[in-house]
DNA sequence: GTTCCGCATGAATCGATAG
DNA sequence: ACTATCGATTCATGCGGAA
């Protein structure tokens, strides 16, 4: 299987005019911030953020399938002591340019980051947008299933002779039914909530979200060789999971850094040999770990 | 100390206009959800949902202190695949009445309602708004902490450090904050994320949120004598917590069965000797629980 | 090789100070 | 008056070194 990686220089709203129609499967990404300071990298202002972003989105209505999804990681910020609204204006211009507004995940940041304030607590969750082209879309439910609480625990106790009775069936008959039975037993089917830590053990290149958050979406509505999507590629988090993965991708970036960044650590093209896929992927892992 | 709970049978919209201007400390309510069905109960379609609501808080604006606070719990249906956008469309129409949208809470539901569908998750989260007349509110942060991680066992063993570092440095400004801030060792201020379950107890009228909810909101923002008014009263969760937490309270309702069973239920005025405070307190609780 | 503990750090926010 | 910068505040997490 061969897998490739490609990533461009640019801005979004022109670099994406050049991908063709319908040919992503999945677009995940946490564009910057809206920022008062203009002076920072990727600030724009609130109030000129959703005019900012409306032509690219328009891109992305174009470049994904049908049966593709958009997942936005989006939180907005606090101005003045009150929340701004530009993510609200978001969806609803959105919307007018075609997207479905199918569904707003949470994303529970379990280590928010510390602070007090006389009139406010800490921020702990992020909005993860999905929108759709289509009411029906590719969705993998099974891919993202997660194993029961305490309930599971009490069951494993009285497991260990029925356990081994249905391994032998297991090995028996040869065949995957059995063992998504025995999956479901112990898994269950995750809510719109997701508990997730932020990343903070990296020093060189802090990503704006953990690896987890793309992982859940590209499990959830891709499948192996599918084509993922990041217009705001940053450090290429959304990347580099997907080549660990088995997905092609697109990363676009802006800023040279980050850009240069990413392409001195991406392998444009990846051979992962059905074999000994296992192993090749954590070898690949491992090593590239230490790096970022 | 003497505590009224003051129930009205009719329409918000008019029922309010008899209330005086900045009389009410809090305003908490879960307003009737939007509903494609019309014979439902408060069933409003979504297309005029904000169109009924602004009247509404146009009216509460009226009657909130300026040092108030109006929480409004709240979540968007699915209509044809899609989430609605109403509530979206009201926090920009309520801004543009006067009211500032602080903050959003998550009331992340532990438990929540079971059930699978090929294009969803099970939805896990309401969205609590908080809303304010001033950027200057009253919030009596020190009333909602909680518990200490695991971190906290770590630390008091390594006081000695750290802590006199600060401790000196805190002498030179003042003298009460050195005592609070050992008291505070062990507690820590929450985050905008809410872990409660659904209440799944009662049988005979399943309100729209559990009692943890409205204290939650009672205690960070209200005192003992306060006044608290929910204009959807329902089944009268938000006012019987009123009561029992010592704070006067309105409710307003217009199905007149809902009405009923709230008034056979209260005490319009509750005596609080302030001598046996906790035991005359304790007695009152428990001789409610099991009615409702 | 485990387990334990110390430590840096993270899409933050407010209020004061400075231009 | 309005905007930009800075310091103070504060806690869950996971890594790495130590026991």
């Amino acid at each position: 299987m061969k897998i490739n990686t490609e990533i461009y220089l640019g801005d979004s709203k022109e670099v994406l005019k050049k991908l063709p129609d319908n040919s992503v499967d999945l677009i995940f990404t946490s564009p910057p911030y809206a920022d008062q300071r203009k002076s920072t990298y990727g600030g724009i202002h609130p109030d000129k953020y959703v005019s900012w972003f409306l032509p690219i989105s328009k891109e992305l209505l174009r470049v994904l399938k049908p049966d593709g999804t958009f997942g936005l990681n989006i939180k907005e910020k606090v101005v003045n002591g009150e929340r701004s609204t530009y993510v609200m204006e978001l969806i609803i211009e959105m919307r007018k340019q075609g997207w479905l507004w199918t569904e707003e995940f949470i994303w529970h940041k379990k280590n928010c980051f510390p602070g007090k304030w006389p009139n406010r607590f800490r921020d702990a969750w992020e909005r993860l947008l999905q929108f759709n082209k289509d009411k029906k879309f590719n969705m993998y439910q099974e891919e993202v299933m997660v194993p029961m609480g305490d309930w599971a625990k009490s069951r494993l106790k009285n497991l260990s002779e029925t356990d081994k009775i249905r391994d032998e069936s297991k090995v028996g008959s040869g065949f995957g039914k059995n063992i998504s039975n025995w999956v479901d037993r112990d898994m269950a089917y995750p809510t719109n909530v997701l508990h997730l830590a932020t990343e903070c053990n990296n020093k060189k290149h802090s990503a704006a979200f953990p690896e987890g958050l793309p992982e859940w979406f590209m499990k959830l509505f891709t499948k192996e060789g599918d084509m993922i999507l990041d217009p705001f590629m940053g450090s290429g988090t959304t990347n580099f999971v997907a080549s660990r993965m088995k997905r092609n991708s697109i990363g676009i970036e802006i800023v040279p850094e980050y850009y240069e960044m990413v392409k001195s650590q991406i392998n444009p093209v990846e051979l992962y040999l059905f074999e000994s896929e296992a192993k090749y992927e954590k070898v690949k892992l491992n090593g590239r770990v230490p790096i970022r």
